[in-house]
DNA sequence: TCATATACTAAACACTGTTCAGTAACTTAG
DNA sequence: CTAAGTTACTGAACAGTGTTTAGTATATGA
């Protein structure tokens, strides 16, 4: 039944053909503008085509989210080479940020909007979200077993790391950081130093 | 000439009326569901009729967050009656992360959201925004004259705080925070903690 | 060859922000 | 007091959105 196995890969090819559409879309043009119909011209297909493979808008968008992860995922893994945990937190705090800055609209898929979480009644649970600050996690809680950083609650300690770069990403994105006045440089390097300033104060 | 001021008045007294039906709407609604024509339908009036006073929704939205900001600065000033500039710091988090808390709607408008940005070419500067950091930069400006905080950039102390204050109110709004697989509250708690830990080891 | 299953789409529906021609009421001038 | 003019408002339309459905070709299996 070789017909049967082509159709599926098909299938397949034709499920990725629209989520990378849809990806590059989302970076190119900001997920305002992205619609099911411009996704649909661009891949050359009919937009009712695009619900034969996703249930809905929320849906594509997950698959999106989860491709975008996979790319965070992917240059944390790199860090992971890093034999030092305090080396890799310094360097993963950095990354995050630089993801985020390069990468505003996928970031802002993947950590601010709503519509793709709402797929997640089926999920359960949002695992390339859990993965990710895992790698956070652990690392601080590392720091703390070799006495770097002191004793307390590391998961408290990873969610306020979290929170403070996920707000200088996202107070940058949304632009108000303006009140600042500074070049989008100055700001970067605001930012960069107060990661660097938390992390200091943090590892002793 | 009592006329051309009565008719000042009402327009207004219109203008008004919109701003407040498109606050109330966007806090009960939240945001995805306020339309031109929801907001319309709530005044009895045409959608058109807007357009009359607005020149279009994203400055109809910035009217609604300076409503918005009149709330949260409210709330700051009351602050300003506490004398040790400490404890005035320690309340401005607090107050700052409860009202994103309490009005998830308004503060995704205020501090999220680029559409009510889009206006401000005109208006030049995001003065409500530079006004309540300035609450916050102050304060923190006055503890580290008092010796409460170790000396260096006050300005990057406070875009530190405002971003993991932020980040916290945005992570937990984004419903990102249910990796933890707690409760609403004990998420709440958390963040409490979360603040109260890094005033800690910020304050001497 | 013929019936069936598959892959796809045109067209419609209900919504959105926005514009514009037209109307009805109010104000002013003669 | 009437006629002209201004003002405040709206119905209807336009172009866009996500989504559904009926229908059409094409490919498959008997």
């Amino acid at each position: 039944m070789g017909i049967a196995e082509r159709k599926e890969r098909d299938k397949q090819e034709m499920h990725e053909k629209i989520v990378q559409a849809a990806t590059r879309m989302f970076a190119e043009e900001g997920y305002e503008k992205t619609s099911i119909r411009g996704i649909a011209e661009r891949i050359e297909y009919s937009p009712a085509t695009i619900y034969l493979y996703f249930k809905d808008k929320d849906e594509l968008l997950y698959a999106v989210q989860e491709e975008a992860f996979k790319n965070l995922l992917g240059q944390f893994k790199e860090l992971a080479t890093i034999q030092d945990p305090v080396e890799r937190l310094r360097r993963l705090g950095f990354t995050y940020l630089e993801f985020a800055l390069k990468n505003p609209e996928h970031y802002t898929l993947m950590f601010v909007l709503n519509s793709p979480m709402r797929t997640m009644e089926e999920h359960a649970k949002w695992q390339t979200g859990v993965d990710t600050f895992g790698v956070l996690h652990q690392t601080i809680q590392q720091c703390m077993d070799i006495g770097r950083i002191k004793p307390g609650n590391s998961e408290l300690i990873s969610m306020s790391m979290w929170a403070l770069v996920h707000g200088l990403a996202t107070l940058n994105i949304s632009c108000r950081f303006q009140i600042f006045q500074r070049t989008d440089e100055e700001i970067r390097l605001m930012m960069l130093e107060s990661l660097r300033h938390t992390f200091d104060t943090l590892i002793l």
